[in-house]
DNA sequence: TTCATATTTCACTTTACCTCA
DNA sequence: CATGAGGTAAAGTGAAATATG
């Protein structure tokens, strides 16, 4: 149906949780949940893997740079265990600016921009303590290979998110979050989209009532003022034997229904029968 | 089967940064 | 040049779904 077919734009309600098939023995941790996860991991039992090991991590304050620790679990066993401070010029060569920065950025070599990144980072060291949180703002290289990645998948299974990272040397968890804010934006342009196909439907739905309503209003002066019968020339009015009633014999109509009246019907159902714009 | 816990994703929000009038 | 408004994108938060033991 072509009502279905261009003006169902799919749009719905509710909230989709997509699964990632490829969920593999790896997890990390998330910023997001940073207070929470890390009380969880403090309690987790490395022993049998690092006999001494401890996590000697700072309560996080709201606007300090969260720590970040990745754990990697292969077949059941820890491999390695990565701490990333963000906001730290030794932990990450990513790109924090300041409005100057960024302009020069975008002119600049990959190593000019690590060089001018790392500026930054300095700068930030001398006022890490209790500064407010410094915004990533990626690299043209960088976000130039995220959208080619996010052409061939829009998410990523964990090995693939640590190789990205590694790759545009990010924390796996900057790589999630710009895909995550990647989802959303192309999920809000394509409900753009739907929202003004109804837009067009709508308007087309709302033409074709008026005409109806029109035609329905000329219908009943017609009928008011004569029997439809008495409009036509009598040679081309038939009577229906069984059921006495009228029609005309002529016309495509007339091998379908002898006794029918009129050229054809025009009531559509807009649900059953498409409108011409729909 | 049920429950607790961990992980991932989503929707929504906050915040830093950028542009422009 | 300074500044405030508005937009954009990175990051934070809580909840739901799902997996696992």
């Amino acid at each position: 149906m072509v009502f279905e077919g261009v003006c169902n734009t799919g749009l719905s309600l509710g909230s989709t949780s997509i699964n990632n098939p490829e969920n593999d023995h790896f997890h990390e941790s998330h910023n997001h949940h940073h207070q929470h996860k890390i009380n969880k991991l403090s309690s987790l039992k490395f022993d049998h893997v690092f006999p001494s090991l401890t996590l000697g991590l700072s309560s996080e304050h709201k606007h300090r740079a969260p720590e970040e620790i990745v754990v990697s679990k292969i077949h059941g066993e820890i491999e390695s265990i990565v701490l990333y401070r963000q906001g730290s010029s030794r932990s990450t060569v990513s790109s924090y600016s300041n409005s100057s920065v960024k302009r020069e950025r975008d002119n600049l070599s990959a190593e000019e921009v690590e060089r001018v990144s790392s500026k930054v980072s300095d700068d930030q060291d001398q006022d890490e303590e209790g500064s407010a949180r410094k915004k990533l703002r990626l690299t043209k290289e960088q976000s130039t290979i995220l959208e080619d990645s996010f052409k061939e998948h829009t998410t990523l299974n964990p090995k693939q998110k640590q190789a990205l990272a590694k790759q545009l040397n990010l924390r796996p968890r900057q790589v999630e979050v710009w895909f995550q804010n990647r989802r959303a934006r192309t999920k809000l342009k394509q409900t753009e989209v739907e929202c003004e196909e109804l837009k067009k439907c709508y308007k087309t739905l709302t033409d074709e009532n008026r005409r109806l309503q029109k035609e329905l209003q000329e219908l009943k002066v017609v009928k008011i003022t004569a029997p439809v019968y008495m409009q036509m020339p009598a040679a081309t009015l038939t009577m229906c034997p069984s059921c006495e009633r009228i029609g005309d014999g002529s016309g495509e109509n007339s091998s379908k229904s002898p006794f029918s009246i009129g050229a054809k019907p025009h009531f559509y159902n807009p649900f059953t029968h498409p409108s011409a714009a729909c």
